[in-house]
RNA sequence: GCCGGGGUGGCUUAGCCUGGUAGAGCGUCGGACUCAUAAUCCGAAGGUCGCGGGUUCAAACCCCGCCCCCGGCACCA
């Protein structure tokens, strides 16, 4: 028996999932815990909503909610998603408990008393209007080195120095531009991040062959560029609140304290079953093996970060780490502002958990970016998953049941090499979900469905019934055994189906209880329920029409109404393109020369990737002549063209206005 | 420009670390079967493995150079 934690990233609490998370990180999370749980090992998986950070905050204004109600909203609906789609943790909770924040101050006692953790007071920029510290970012001020007047705080876009906001001449709130800003003293925790890099370059370098190469590569190219110290707190509202003096007004940065989930969630696990100390079988006990199922964005956090908290705290580091890639939809990526993603609650009242979990499985991103399209969902859900397995197994149930209602019986085996197929796929399979291969796996059990496809045409029962009944009835004892092998293989995919199988073939009590290692028994007897259909086949056009059109009821991301006052506030004309150049400095940035009937005006603009030279040579465009001048990468700006940006395709995406027909250049648009 | 990933039959892809006749599924074409959700099974066509060079008896795989795509960053206000 083995002792296996599984922690799975924390889906943020500020918008449902989609079905990349699903795909990427909770589906083949719950194939592993199933798999380790069937074969008898012991595990503790966890995870929840990560309820802090700014992004709740700025939604919940929007919302005109406290973050606290968004972010329970969200827990619901994570909780709710997780449960239809059929993944089951021993603990789904969320950062807003108050046994988490325990154990993340306990922890931070801990890294302190090791002297991990030391402070450091700054001047931070303050605004006082709105009475709150600002990042750098939203500082504004001129540049000490090349006297640019718009520098921001953290770095000049002239001289491309990195700044600080306090080395800035007249700096002001970027927001509220005629405010004079403060700098006020303010104390912050760091975490000696920069302490761990040999200890964690030792540990990456070290017996690490199982992880997946994208993993280690990232790992290591991070931990090459060094480590800094990191703040640990902020000057903000929402969040875990510290205790410590002068830290009234602060709280714990979510990076630092969202991780540590996987350890409070543990704890509150067995605290909330009745024992305690249950948990310290995962987190004390050498031999247990930790697995972190997350993204490739999530990467240096539980390589990096979360270890060395870990190893701060002397507690036990993961021993694997299988990221996954993103899963595109349509060979795009899911993007929340563009609504290009298929969601996970709307995809659950419409459609059946069991199909997503057979296509996300098959299509699972676990070398490279893969691609789900509803084309593709449709082909694999009638092609293989009814048309080999669910086929299969109801082709093979139904005739033995129908023609022998009383039961079946067969001394041995009437097909070895079934038989045998059926321990190689089994043994194949075990080898591999081991080693956080899901794909093959599949790939493998769909085999063995073939193979069953293939020996029932052979043995041809409807034939034999007729001819030799007792051969037949052998036959179907050794398909049947076949079925009673896919049931119980097929459960960490397909946990609901699997049961349904191992209840047709009136098998008695669940396929867990049986267990992974009871594929290797035959049975000599079987005594068949009537079985229904597995999965339902779906009507490629029927889920497009519904799927595809994607229409929105109001405008999305629709800004404030102005008045007519503000619009007139534009000067907008139409000019001439008359030169170009490339950007000495930028990749992406032309510098453009546009005639307005004689006077002429330098225009900085990115279309590099949409125009050429020649597209753009003579063309009449318009441009916002009055917009305050701006530099990019120590290139003015004098106005900003106009261009419409179509934000459902990936390339070539932006096009500009044109007048219809020729008009004389300095025209004004109105 | 920097960092990472990728480029394999019409489509989706496995293989690449650990060189040795390029596999699968879908689609297409022909056939068989009829127990099964017009499901299944057999057979066929279809690939200069992005381009060029190198190492080797042998390269999809290792090395060098280049091209293209995706993501992140610099940043496109």
């Amino acid at each position: 028996m083995e002792r296996i934690f599984i922690g799975v990233a924390w889906p943020y609490a500020n918008g449902p999932m989609h079905l990349g998370h699903l795909a990427g990180v909770y589906l083949p999370a719950d194939i592993f815990s199933r798999f380790h749980r069937l074969n008898g090992n012991e595990v503790l998986m966890v995870s929840g909503s990560d309820m802090h950070g700014t992004p709740i905050t700025v939604t919940a204004q929007q919302q005109n909610k406290t973050p606290e109600e968004v972010a329970l909203h969200y827990h619901q609906v994570h909780s709710e998603t997780l449960k239809q789609m059929g993944i089951e943790f021993d603990n789904y909770t969320n950062t807003h408990t108050p046994e988490h924040a325990d154990v993340v101050r306990e922890l931070l006692g801990i890294l302190e008393q090791n002297d991990y953790i030391t402070t450091k007071t700054t001047e931070e920029p303050y605004d006082p209007k709105s009475k709150h510290f600002l990042p750098d970012r939203y500082v504004e001020g001129t540049c000490p080195h090349c006297q640019y007047e718009s520098a921001r705080g953290d770095q000049c876009d002239d001289c491309g120095r990195t700044l600080d906001a306090k080395d800035l001449i007249n700096p002001h709130p970027k927001l509220n531009p005629d405010t004079e800003l403060e700098f006020r003293e303010t104390e912050h925790l760091f975490f000696k991040l920069s302490n761990f890099r040999d200890e964690l370059l030792a540990w990456v370098s070290k017996d690490k062959e199982h992880w997946r190469d994208n993993v280690g590569k990232f790992t290591h190219n991070w931990l090459q560029d060094g480590l800094i110290d990191r703040a640990i707190t902020r000057d903000l509202d929402w969040g875990i609140e510290i205790d410590k003096e002068g830290y009234e007004n602060k709280r714990i940065y979510v990076w630092f304290e969202a991780v540590m989930g996987y350890y409070s969630a543990s704890r509150s696990w067995a605290k909330w079953n009745g024992e305690p100390d249950a948990w310290k079988k995962w987190w004390e006990d050498d031999d247990a093996r930790h697995y972190y199922f997350l993204a490739k964005d999530n990467i240096p956090f539980h390589t990096i970060i979360w270890p060395a908290i870990l190893m701060g705290c002397n507690l036990h580091l993961p021993y694997d780490v299988p990221a996954n890639e993103y899963l595109l939809l349509d060979f795009t990526q899911f993007s929340k502002s563009r609504n290009h993603a298929v969601w996970a609650p709307d995809y659950l009242n419409t459609y059946d958990s069991e199909a997503l979990r057979y296509v996300l499985s098959a299509v699972m991103p676990e070398n490279r970016d893969s691609n789900f399209s509803w084309e593709d969902y449709v082909a694999r859900i009638n092609n293989e998953l009814i048309g080999n397995l669910g086929n299969f197994i109801h082709r093979t149930i139904s005739f033995a049941q129908k023609n022998f209602p009383k039961g079946l019986h067969a001394d041995e085996c009437s097909a070895p090499e079934l038989r045998d197929k059926v321990a190689l796929s089994y043994s194949q399979i075990t080898t591999s979900l081991s080693a956080c291969k899901f794909k093959e796996s599949l790939q493998t059990l769909m085999e063995l469905s073939q193979t069953g496809n293939i020996a029932m045409n052979e043995m041809a029962p409807w034939k034999s019934i007729k001819e030799d009944k007792k051969a037949c009835e052998a036959d179907l004892v050794t398909l049947l055994n076949v079925c009673r092998a896919l049931s119980i293989i097929m459960n960490p995919f397909l946990p609901k189906s699997s049961q349904k199988v191992w209840d047709y073939l009136g098998l008695e009590g669940t396929v867990e209880e049986a267990g992974w290692g009871a594929v290797a028994q035959g049975q000599t007897d079987f005594k068949l329920n009537e079985p229904l259909p597995l999965f339902q086949k779906l009507n490629l056009e029927e889920i497009l029409e519904r799927e595809m059109p994607n229409e929105e009821e109001t405008l999305p991301d629709l800004k404030p109404e102005i008045t007519f006052e503000d619009f007139q506030k534009m000067d907008i004309r139409i000019g001439t393109v008359v030169g170009i150049e490339n950007h000495p400095n930028a990749d992406k940035l032309y510098l453009l020369d546009v005639d307005f009937g004689g006077p002429k005006r330098r225009i900085v603009t990115g279309l590099k990737e949409e125009y050429n030279d020649e597209e753009l040579m003579g063309k009449q465009i318009a441009v916002i002549v009055n917009l305050a001048p701006a530099k990019f990468r120590g290139e003015v700006s004098e106005g900003m063209l106009l261009a419409a940006e179509d934000e459902h395709v990936s390339t070539a995406n932006v096009s500009l206005l044109h007048p219809d027909k020729e008009v004389t250049d300095g025209s004004s648009v109105h």
